[in-house]
DNA sequence: CGATCTTTGTAAACGTTCTTTACAAACTCC
DNA sequence: GGAGTTTGTAAAGAACGTTTACAAAGATCG
């Protein structure tokens, strides 16, 4: 293989090679010439790299009905009957697999839901054998495997560090392991990141899309308090993948005793699990927010009480946010809002009263619309595109540049 | 000018360009093999792209005794005799402008310092003067300008917005005024972020240099707690550049009224001016920092009780900062610890008490040894460097990628 | 002292890529 | 059916990086 020489050069073609996704991530469906046009490259070249991108499986053509005059175009799209790509979601409770086409859009005939293991192991020969049916019947092409998983996770080992909730990963590499069982591209995500890339590329239905959403937050208020940001388009990780703790910030002097070990983080209440202990305490037997909202729904239960005593520690959360990360939108997951139509307003009438910065100004707060399926599989989906360049560290933020290359001397 | 045409191979020259600068900034200087070797890109190429650079003064060569076998190389270092930059340092009381060579080394002959003008007008003109000094007497070609000031900056239209300390820049952009006044490129920075940049490229003396620090956070806890961060190489901005807005949290209910207009803000608590503002407070008569100083240093004044006031407060900042971007390191800039050699350490004590997070094992809390000066300087060479590659947005994380090609549609 | 060796830096030929130019393909409108 | 328009590709030309070859400059050694 005659990899190592004319590498400069390629890069050009690669760049293109990239580019070409992106727009057709960005607009969907395009014409070589819509694409001619956007990118400001010549056309010679963006057919050159659109053959390339439809041997490699990533574009493919398709009839469509046209309506202009002249020459009717081509249409190519992100290849969906001709390639997929799989997710893998775990979760603390039950995990599942999911194929999707790479514009990123799920088979929710392919979904194959199961309990999460108990040990590593199993967690692994499931995910192979669920691979297996969704991929041995049909004759489309597997291009890789995109994992969502909760905890904190060493991305430059990729490897899962430390999860209360799944702590059959800890320590493990699922990325690798499946990489070399089942012989395609994997990557895993932490789950909030997961979600931005989600957000970021498929969460904005059609107009958004063209407006680049590059700065946001993603707060997960579910079992915890996770949060994404994305940031000038990458998401933020920090020096070691830990960036984004907001859980644990220190909110009430000996607090509630957390997982983490300390007392009275912001997670102890300010999250569906901190309201629904709440409930258990006053009513006297846990319970849990799915149960809270099925009694609520028909009337048996007012929680009301217990929203109050939320609502302030999230309206910090989210003003704390706000001046740190000044994000343009702030999308939020939570089942609490399930409970009452008026509850996602208050929460952002009450940080409106108590956020005077114009950074507040900027930002629109919203729910958000994305699953960890779609995270899942928007993760492989970037790393599938973001490979087509060498030295281009899509996903997240850290440079490599220079120490891309490794230094010649060295060898000496 | 056929700039729009064969634009696109171009852009590898370019490419190449800027990485030989990169290596220069951050190895110090090099022979072109030296050059060939760390980058793994061909002699002959290398040596092209050194050439363009010396003819644009970027580069210069200079003769150094050898010690090895074989043909002695041609030292290469970023230009300090043939080329200059330029800092203006905009501050509340008093403003400077001094020069420097592209390497970041400041030439302390250079300095010019003057009372900040009343009026925007005067303040121009005043810069204007001082470079006409800087420039006119010497044979050396002046290649940019980087502007340090402190307040809120639109990066998308190098225009301040909010400087409750500067308000004579409000809405202005001095920035384009020199550009257009001066002729050569001028860029315009939040202070913080400067000092960002500035740690990035010269903070760390000689051993550091190759590691590549790209995640930390500079504190500025002076006259407010301002904070610059740096993210995977570059500098956070959000969506307006107003990230890292880290002192006007809310911290004391009901507290102490801010510049900003709320109550009990964290840097009403938690900064140099707090410290003095609790002192004066106590002694009855207005002391600033300086005179705190003096009088503690001569065992005039005991300030124990007001630094054990501030800790906490401090302690929680740096708390809240490790936990949301996990940086490697945490760079603190104050007077306050000037006040007493232990300080430092007992911060970093109370705060490691409170901190139980993995993200705090990684994290160094040092104190910061740039200076504004050296941030507008580093503010000016970043933006000489990524202006040779079209589309690279160096300084700032906001992707530009595809938007930066005007759709050609658009003009039908 | 001169020949050999080592390393540095550049010139010429070559291959890759993008651009320019030209042209065929395919459809609409008249 | 012909003119007009848009699409997509092929061939020639230009820019760039790589390969190969070689000159330059000093150290080492006989």
């Amino acid at each position: 293989m005659p990899a190592s020489s004319q590498t400069r050069p390629r890069l050009l073609r690669q760049m293109n090679e990239r580019s070409v996704m992106r727009v057709l991530q960005r607009h969907g469906p395009c014409s070589r010439a819509d694409i001619t046009r956007k990118l400001g490259v010549t056309a010679p070249t963006i057919s050159k790299a659109v053959s390339s991108l439809l041997q490699g499986r990533l574009l493919e053509e398709f009839d469509c009905k046209q309506d202009g005059i002249g020459r009717p175009a081509r249409q190519l799209r992100l290849a969906t009957e001709t390639a997929q790509v799989i997710g893998l979601v775990i979760d603390a409770r039950e995990s599942h697999v999911v194929s999707a086409g790479l514009d990123g859009r799920l088979d929710c005939s392919s979904l194959r839901r199961f309990d999460t293991p108990k040990t590593y192991r199993g967690l692994i020969s499931k995910v192979v054998k669920a691979y297996e049916e969704l991929t041995n019947g049909r004759s489309i092409e597997t291009l890789g495997l995109g994992i969502s998983m909760p905890g904190l996770i060493d991305y430059r080992q990729q490897k899962g560090l430390l999860s209360p909730n799944v702590p059959i990963t800890n320590g493990q590499s699922p990325a690798s392991d499946l990489t070399s069982k089942l012989g395609i591209d994997c990557v895993m995500l932490q789950e909030s990141h997961s979600l931005c890339l989600a957000q970021h590329h498929y969460g904005n239905a059609q107009g958004d899309r063209s407006q680049g959403l590059d700065n946001f937050v993603m707060l997960d208020i579910g079992a915890g308090l996770g949060m994404g940001v994305m940031s000038g388009g990458r998401v933020l990780t920090g020096h070691s993948g830990l960036a984004g703790e907001l859980g644990h910030l220190p909110r009430i002097p000996d607090g509630r005793a957390c997982g983490c070990g300390k007392r009275g983080c912001l997670e102890t209440v300010a999250c569906d699990s901190a309201l629904a202990w709440l409930v258990s305490q006053r009513i006297g037997k846990s319970i849990g927010i799915d149960e809270i909202e099925k009694q609520v729904q028909s009337g048996k239960l007012d929680v009301e009480s217990e929203i109050q005593q939320v609502l302030p520690h999230l309206s910090f959360a989210i003003s704390t946010v706000i001046s740190l990360f000044n994000p343009s939108k702030i999308f939020i997951c939570g089942r609490m809002f399930d409970l009452s139509d008026r509850l996602f307003d208050r929460l952002i009438a009450e940080t409106a009263a108590g956020t005077l910065t114009p950074a507040f100004a900027d930002c629109e707060t919203v729910r958000a619309n994305v699953s960890k399926s779609q995270g899942a599989v928007a993760g492989i989906i970037e790393y599938l595109t973001d490979s087509l360049v060498p030295g281009v560290d899509g996903l997240f933020a850290s440079r490599a540049e220079l120490s891309s290359v490794p230094d010649k001397s060295a060898r000496m």
